[in-house]
DNA sequence: TTGACAATTTAAAACGTTATAAGCCTCCCG
DNA sequence: CGGGAGGCTTATAACGTTTTAAATTGTCAA
């Protein structure tokens, strides 16, 4: 199978190369062939026999060729790099790590690698997406908390540049998305409470400008009609504010009359606040008053079983988000890219 | 100052380029000069003449030219690029979020990009480095949670690869980290749960094989020798044993004979593991018992105020980190690279 | 025997940048 | 007036890849 005395027709006969790295000339030396058809044969064009394509992988395989990025991004303007805006809201305990480490999961084996491009390199986050189109930092763009006319959705679409987000938007024109369920979420959180028996039930919202928020007030209302019960929307605090002042919130409103008894919390850190204000003004949970809360990670389910939890798995939702946006960059026309992921609900019976 | 009818030599002026972004031969183009020129021109060459060199800059500007990153990376065989290496570790609550947004915060107005390289490209960390070196994939390496002898560490050393991390190591050649004064957190938390008048004094330990273990218990015991006051050091659990798993022990060992009043928590999540078991056995925070912690948030001392807390800024670490880097990479003799960040100690008076 | 044709392989050019080595002036000195 | 010497600019060649077009085979019908 090999040919060891195949014509070497390379004027240089020299293996190792300068920088040291094997090249498609190392490869093109050791065969005896062009570089030209080495380049074809590892991209297995069907003009190049099967003997040599087989051949050249082999070799490729033998001396650990890896083509270098910089020659093939030059040469085809493709980047093969994956870009994740960060905004500045990261503060909040562990939110995109586990996206990031879904991402990157979902890269595995493939040429794409993950840059971070925090929203600082601008002013305002939608500069940052301009930036990154502009100068053709990457080949797909990957960000998360949309507001319903999304500033930076709106600046993709119009630009035709590849991207995919964590949250739905208003737009008409279709985009693609992976989202979790908050409507099912916040809907089955305040049957809960109801069935648990609770007389009147509220919920940490979102910050209102995030899609999600209309979502989760939806799936809330409903729930909430279809049982005729009480229920209260704080208006002075979010899930961004901060734990100390939500905390300090919750354990006022539990002094004054009509608190209500049943907390729905849309993230770990309000739901650990709202046990600390209600335990400062005396009340117990489970007993007093009870929380459903959707957590991301199994922090609080194990240090406050007493709370009934939704799981959100944000690894899993990186590595959709990673998945399809290959799959759009591929095919600008690709179909069912958009997911929306179902609550895991894990109340315990009874 | 502008010079209309300078000769434009370019055969080609058509400005506009294919692919439309405004490379070198843009400006050459506008400017009348050699691409040559303007490349030595941006890059402020002595020899290129001042007047030149500034109306190549303001051209620049104006057309809005950013070099392109594949080109440059081709000719010098600088990526401008810094890796991350994730483990998988990072489940752990909003551990490198903040370490990241800093390292980018360092990184802008530079030229590098940040990559986020998950260790699972290969089957071990060591691996994941390995492959980023040979095939030149950054031009620099930032880890964390370093061992005493790191093989990560001793593979860079070895190749000689710019890198720095986030803890130290026990070998005798020198090598850039930046690193937490964990000595001076336990020792001062120590003497704070003392000086509290607590009875005996225990420490969640980090995983044994992290250098800041050997830290912390050193910090620990220097306390604890110089006070004689009794102590435990708990085998079973660490900083990485599940919340629940954590708090469990906790509760159990504080049912048991000679239980410890004083708590030492490098990790919030330890903490609030901690108030919970104990809370389970019914003892009481800041009356049966006390914990000094470490915040890399300011949740738990918004959460738990009667919790004493020394804060650990892990943004700044990775400003830190991704500065030193940068002058590690460009100076390969770089004294100073190595930095002990000091514990920010929040205990109320009295 | 000669094209024609398919099946392979190849040479050459290009992507945008930088490094090397020249080039072209002008000025000054002998 | 010849010849450097500076001061400034430029042409050329690479970096490693892919693309376009062309060349080299062998095969087979006319």
């Amino acid at each position: 199978m090999t040919e060891p005395s195949r014509p070497q027709r390379g004027e240089n006969l020299d293996i190792t190369h300068k920088r040291g790295k094997p090249t498609l000339r190392t490869i093109a030396t050791i065969a005896g062939l062009a570089v030209t058809t080495v380049s074809r044969a590892l991209s297995d064009a069907p003009q190049i026999s099967l003997e040599t394509r087989q051949r050249v992988h082999r070799i490729a395989r033998e001396i650990g060729y890896l083509p270098d990025r910089a020659a093939q991004r030059l040469k085809t303007g493709r980047t093969n790099v994956i870009a994740i805006l960060l905004d500045s809201h990261e503060e909040v305990v562990g939110f995109s790590t586990s996206i990031m480490y879904g991402i990157a999961k979902a890269l595995k084996e493939t040429s794409y690698h993950l840059v971070v491009a925090p929203n600082f390199l601008s002013t305002t986050d939608i500069e940052a997406a301009e930036y990154i189109i502009r100068n053709h930092l990457a080949d797909g763009l990957i960000f998360t908390r949309t507001e319903p006319l999304d500033a930076r959705v709106r600046l993709l679409l119009e630009t035709g540049f590849p991207f995919i987000c964590h949250g739905r938007t208003e737009f008409s024109t279709p985009h693609p998305y992976v989202d979790y369920d908050n409507f099912t979420f916040a809907y089955e959180a305040a049957r809960r409470l109801i069935a648990k028996g609770r007389k009147k039930v509220t919920v940490i919202l979102p910050p209102k400008r995030l899609t999600f928020c209309q979502h989760i007030l939806h799936g809330f209302m409903t729930a909430v009609r279809e049982a005729g019960i009480a229920y209260e929307i704080p208006e002075a605090v979010d899930l961004d504010t901060p734990a100390g002042v939500l905390r300090d919130f919750i354990s006022n409103r539990a002094d004054a009359p009509d608190a209500p008894d049943g907390f729905i919390c849309p993230g770990e850190v309000s739901a650990l606040a709202v046990i600390s204000g209600m335990s400062d003004a005396g009340r117990i949970l489970a007993v007093d008053y009870d929380i459903v809360a959707k957590e991301t990670s199994r922090l609080l389910s194990q240090l406050q079983p007493k709370v009934d939890t939704i799981h959100e798995d944000l690894t899993a939702a990186g590595e959709d988000l990673g998945r399809m946006l290959l799959q759009r960059i591929s095919d600008p026309d690709a179909e069912d890219l958009q997911l929306l992921l179902p609550p895991q609900i894990n109340f315990p019976v009874g």
